[in-house]
DNA sequence: TTCCAGGGGTAGA
DNA sequence: TCTACCCATGGA
């Protein structure tokens, strides 16, 4: 079954895909040399089945093994859709991105989308397990996480979706612990009770009428989301004013704009101040080394 | 061994 | 609002 969905132009899936590091985040799994995306999805109606994404002429191609019902077609369409944000409109900041030399090809590459999960529990959990670690280890925990509490794909055991909020709700902090979570352990447990018994209604932040402060208070209000996970959040919900100032931004920003001197929060935020509601996005897609490729490419090709 | 990571929560000022 | 301190774990 393929299911083929159309973008807001530009588009590109490639450069969607690799916008930031969650393709690298099971139960994302990423064929780099067939340009495939895969992810074990758990369908609405509680249905488990292995999508593989790629690049179609005007925007994406679905396909998933054997036969599904029209409302689980409807159901891939409308979390592929969410995932890829196909709908996303991001005119204004190429039309504001073509004064800036370092942000010009933006237009042309179609970046600004970022990748993300079909629920806002997916984003949240895999947010908070970038906090105080390096990337190596989030994708450990991540991948704990799938292995431990995700629904396996039926004809194929060893492949599992993302855990939803009652599988871990149901667990204890100990099991949270025992996969090397530390002290997020709790924070992810509080937080899949939260969800489970309607105290976050977490897929209301999806909606784009509620303002962006709110919306930024109700994700600080949730277990082990500070500041920097709360800017993330907002950036992956297509809200761009605020910068996740995390070390990353401080390295980048004092190499590329104070010459290596020491920086901090105030400065990130100040090299970024001309780009209004469009700060996240110059922060992110700026082309630190001149290549012109994509953040995580850049953060690849750097020596570690 | 020591330091610190794509920080957050809490107490105290 | 700002600061000091603690938090688990693994990598460098």
């Amino acid at each position: 079954m393929n299911i083929t969905l159309s973008a807001r132009p530009p588009f590109n899936f490639y450069n969607t895909v690799r916008s930031h590091g969650w393709y690298q985040l099971a139960p994302y799994e990423w064929d780099d040399g067939k340009h495939f995306l895969s992810r074990v999805e758990r369908l609405s109606d509680g249905r488990v089945v292995l999508l593989r994404f790629s690049g179609a002429s005007d925007g994406l191609a679905v396909e998933v093994r054997g036969r599904v019902t029209k409302a689980e077609q409807a159901d891939i369409a409308d979390k592929a859709r969410w995932m890829f944000a196909l709908d996303a409109d991001l005119s204004a900041f190429y039309d504001q991105a073509e004064r800036e030399p370092r942000l010009r090809h933006c237009r042309e590459q179609a970046y600004g989308r970022l990748l993300r999960s079909s629920s806002m529990f997916e984003d949240v959990v895999k947010v908070m397990m970038t906090t105080n670690i390096q990337w190596s280890g989030t994708k450990r925990l991540v991948k704990a996480l799938v292995d431990h509490f995700g629904e396996p794909l039926a004809d194929d055991p060893s492949r599992r979706a993302f855990p939803t909020a009652d599988k871990i709700a149901r667990s204890r902090e100990a099991a949270l612990r025992k996969l090397g979570l530390g002290y997020r352990a709790p924070y992810v447990l509080k937080l899949a009770r939260g969800v489970t018994q309607g105290v976050y209604d977490l897929a209301a932040f999806k909606d784009p009428a509620l303002p962006t402060d709110a919306l930024r208070k109700r994700l600080i209000a949730l277990p082990g989301i500070g500041p920097y996970a709360a800017n993330t959040l907002l950036m992956i919900l297509e809200r761009y004013d605020h910068i996740g100032v995390d070390t990353e931004a401080v390295s980048a920003v004092s190499t590329h704009f104070y010459d290596g001197q020491p920086v901090g929060e105030k400065e990130v935020n100040a090299t970024f101040a001309a780009w209004g509601q469009f700060k996240a996005l110059a922060y992110w897609f700026w082309d630190y080394d001149g290549t012109h490729q994509t953040p995580m490419a850049q953060y690849e090709a750097r020596p570690s």
